[in-house]
RNA sequence: GUGGAUGUAGCUCAGUAGGUAGAGCGCUUGGUUGUGGCCCAAGUGGUCGUGGGUUCAAGUCCCAUCAUUCACC
């Protein structure tokens, strides 16, 4: 893999760059979609394609429990399997262990954890991790990590890190020691944690850089805490960082936090905001997000957006869109998975072309005087977080 | 025609020993940030079929009546 860093925005931190991949290259800033179970949920390879997708996120914590890995490694890999030829970045399962697993102990490096599916243990480590991401064969590998919640004492946090960057060397001393098992090469990107604390977060960076990976990843935020801790903090890590490497913001966002991030130096974010809040009837849109259930939209025969030549778009109202949902139609869904997907990789491809021509600054207020943004839930969504987790606890009993 | 059952929120139904009504679903509106088509939150909504009676007080007890439904003629 290789990152060339074309142009820089100023005085607002905004890169766009291309990341080469044997699997073709991704153009940064980027929106990747996420497709869980080797999937991205409702939309096929074409519809992907035509969304303007340039890669994709395969989650190691699902495919290994589904379908387990004799079925990857028959089926020779990720790409092979779900047939998708462009560049694939797989999550290291350090996160749902954190956020989906029933149980979750850590016992010197080694995770154990129950399934959230039939409820049968499992054990975790840098190693296995690595083993997992290798036969997936995906192009970027992201180190295993401990992801902290929110809210996180000043001694956890720096105990996790110190743990984290234990996990971060064995991931790369581990892969390193395999070749690539599919004849494409496979990046292994590190990703900094250290809670809300600005000294850990950049203890982190400086650590991971001298450590030397091909990419960094800022984990661990959007989990609950105020939207001005994520985006300071992001700044500022963003800004020790090495310039000739990508970044990627991990989990965010909403189109505003999008903006944001790449206004402060991310190169790549992934979020599964627009496929699944598209199920439930969220639209994004240039003006903001809309809920097309709402009775409002009932008789409003004009497009999802009307800026957007997407599928959905191009084709049909808000009206049709608005019936398909009340009837819960499968085809409501695809349409709106369709639309969200090309609505935020719209986004940072419009973004990249106003850095490449040093128009950044005004992409940006154009956006934010357009575009409608929500208030911070943040700290409700980390207690809705919390009843779910509580709610998979009861079932399990 | 005779006998029984049932009439409470838009729908399906709770409502205990009489103290001016609840749930689920629906509907309205928020939320969802390294994915369970879920889930969470708030809100709307009933002169308890109708008319009498008993009682300080009736969805609840009594009488009549209407409607629906079942069984038997």
């Amino acid at each position: 893999m290789k990152f060339k860093l074309h142009n820089e925005s100023n005085p607002l931190s905004a890169r766009a760059g291309t990341i080469q991949t044997d699997h073709g290259k991704i153009e940064t800033p980027i929106f990747m979609p996420v497709g869980t179970h080797a999937t991205v949920k409702a939309l096929s390879n074409d519809e992907l394609n035509a969304a303007g997708a340039q890669v994709i996120l395969g989650n190691t914590y699902h495919l290994y429990l589904r379908p387990g890995m004799e079925v990857m490694e028959t089926a020779g890999g990720l790409h092979k399997f779900m047939n998708w030829d462009k560049p694939i970045l797989t999550d290291s399962g350090g996160f749902q262990v954190f956020s989906l697993a029933h149980l979750r102990k850590i016992e010197g490096d080694i995770t154990t954890f129950r399934s959230h599916i039939d409820g049968s243990l499992h054990q975790f480590s840098p190693e296995v991790s690595m083993d997992i991401q290798r036969i997936l064969g995906s192009d970027i590998v992201m180190v295993f990590d401990e992801c902290t919640p929110y809210p996180c004492d000043y001694d956890y946090a720096k105990e996790s890190l110190a743990l984290t960057h234990r996990w971060e060397k064995m991931s790369k001393d581990h892969l390193l020691s395999k070749d690539p098992l599919w004849g494409h090469s496979q990046a292994l990107f590190a990703i900094v944690q250290g809670s809300v604390y600005e000294d850990l977060r950049l203890k982190s960076a400086k650590y991971l850089t001298d450590e030397g990976f091909d990419g960094y990843a800022i984990g661990g935020l959007a989990v609950g805490e105020p939207k001005e801790i994520m985006y300071d903090l992001t700044h500022k890590i963003c800004d020790v960082l090495p310039k000739d490497k990508p970044r990627y913001l991990m989990g965010v966002g909403k189109p505003e936090d999008i903006i944001h991030s790449i206004a402060r130096g991310v190169d790549m974010m992934d979020c599964v905001l627009p496929t699944r809040n598209a199920r439930n009837g969220s639209v994004y849109t240039w003006d903001g997000k809309i809920n097309i259930k709402n009775q409002q939209y009932r008789r409003d025969f004009t497009p999802l957006d009307p800026d957007c030549d997407c599928y959905a778009c191009k084709n049909h109202t808000r009206a049709y869109m608005h019936h398909l949902y009340r009837q819960n139609e499968i085809l409501g869904m695809r349409l709106n998975s369709i639309h969200n997907i090309y609505f935020f990789v719209q986004l940072t491809r419009e973004a990249r072309k106003a850095i490449m021509k040093d128009r950044f600054p005004a992409f940006y207020k154009d956006f934010f005087n357009r575009y409608r943004v929500e208030k911070d839930h943040s700290e409700a969504n980390a207690i809705h977080r919390e009843n779910r987790r509580k709610k998979f606890e009861l079932n399990k009993e």
